[in-house]
DNA sequence: CCAAAAGTGTTGAAAATACACCCATGG
DNA sequence: CCATGGGTGTATTTTCAACACTTTTGG
């Protein structure tokens, strides 16, 4: 037995909110649940921790048995520890939330049976234990770093247009932005590189391609650089 | 047993950076370890969560044994589960930061025979387990969170002098203000009652006194408002 | 040639910064 | 009367916000 504490431990889950982007608006990954409690009801993808792996790699091993994703951005987000938030017994839950290019996952439902499916972040279902909170947080986290670190591209193909672009940072913060004044702002951070190529199959004049130079924000970041829109 | 998971758990416990300012610098407060691993070396303050507290309990319960601290502001930091962060076992922490007013506490040195004892932030001694990793995060966020939420206060007496008030900013952010700018800036939040007293006891013209109107300020926060400096 | 979205500059207002001297008090 | 910190205003620069038309392309 543990030489740390020998007494009672709560258990240690993982709760991701994996959120996406397609044609019509910002959604969240959720899995209904198969059995009690709240059986039925749509959740969070999540799980118990292991022994041997860090808390990252158990949200990260949750995504991929729960909903094939592989790759995405994560990042930790609260922990969740009220005494009766699971009915069964005392779970504390260290949650995350990711972001994942929905144009290239096109994520599977999950690997078992169970079922997953996407769900607008103002047309939410009743969820599962207190994972209303969770999202509630998680929305107020991404809104909020949104402005400031370059994780809008998360949510994009590699090659992206301006106007996709500021469709995410529209649908993120939940209101329109000047179009102009958004594209000198990013123009303003040098990150963008512009490329020689355009959309193809649109009905209307093709828009140029850019890509988010990623090598030059890393080094500008460790000298204190702040992204900003 | 459990019915939700009959593996075996990590071991769940809570951290704590209590930072305090005093005449010369931003500190944290630190605890000698009595017993190993790393007998003797300096370390957070905290312990294991019980079963029937929250998170925040399991912090502040801590924060009143090992050092005395009651009534402080208090804000969940990180949750740290690297799988050897403990030589002994697996043990993920939950991570507080807390600020005190050092003018009023004067934390006595933990009630049971332990050493307590305030460093300054850029001069720490070596310390236990990851908890240096955990003191750089909670600079970081406190840095970064002084900016845009009104927390400098909490470092503070109830009544206080602009001039302190600004060495609070300074001392946190560490780099000096510009005096009028800086009382420009606080008096546009509108936040600042300005006493009908002055500073007592000083060998110089007395300072004016003043107080965080706390209350107008929740209710402007619901309201979406930023305080920002 | 029409529909649809791409792309592009200027102006005025507001906010941020830089900067230096006189005042009140206690010793 | 002097040492110490308290207190105050203005000018300049920078940033942000508002705003509308022409261009390109496919159908």
């Amino acid at each position: 037995m543990s030489v740390t504490y020998r007494y009672p431990r709560p258990a240690l889950a993982v709760d991701c909110v994996v959120f996406g982007l397609d044609e019509e608006d910002l959604k969240v990954l959720l899995i209904r649940r198969g059995v009690d409690p709240f059986a039925g009801r749509w959740a969070l993808p999540g799980g118990f921790v292991r022994l041997e792996e860090t808390l990252d790699e158990a949200a990260r091993r949750e995504l991929r048995e729960e909903a094939g994703i592989e790759k995405v951005y994560l990042e930790q987000l609260y922990t969740f520890g009220a005494v009766d938030r699971d009915p069964r017994e005392r779970v504390v839950s260290v949650t995350y939330y990711a972001l994942v290019k929905l144009s290239e996952h096109r994520v599977r439902a999950a690997t078992d049976a169970r079922e997953a499916a996407w769900f607008a972040i103002d047309d939410l279902p009743k969820l599962a234990f207190d994972h209303e909170t969770i999202v509630d947080k998680a929305i107020t986290r991404l809104r909020g770093k949104v402005r400031y670190a370059p994780i809008g591209f998360e949510l994009l193909p590699k090659k992206f247009t301006l106007t996709q672009l500021q469709r995410v940072y529209e649908k993120v913060l939940g209101y329109e932005l000047d179009k102009r004044n958004f594209r000198k702002k990013v123009a303003a951070t040098g990150l963008l590189v512009e490329l020689d190529e355009v959309e193809q199959d649109v009905a209307h004049r093709a828009a140029r391609l850019y890509t988010f130079d990623e090598k030059t924000y890393r080094k500008l970041e460790k000298e204190g650089f702040l992204f900003e829109i």
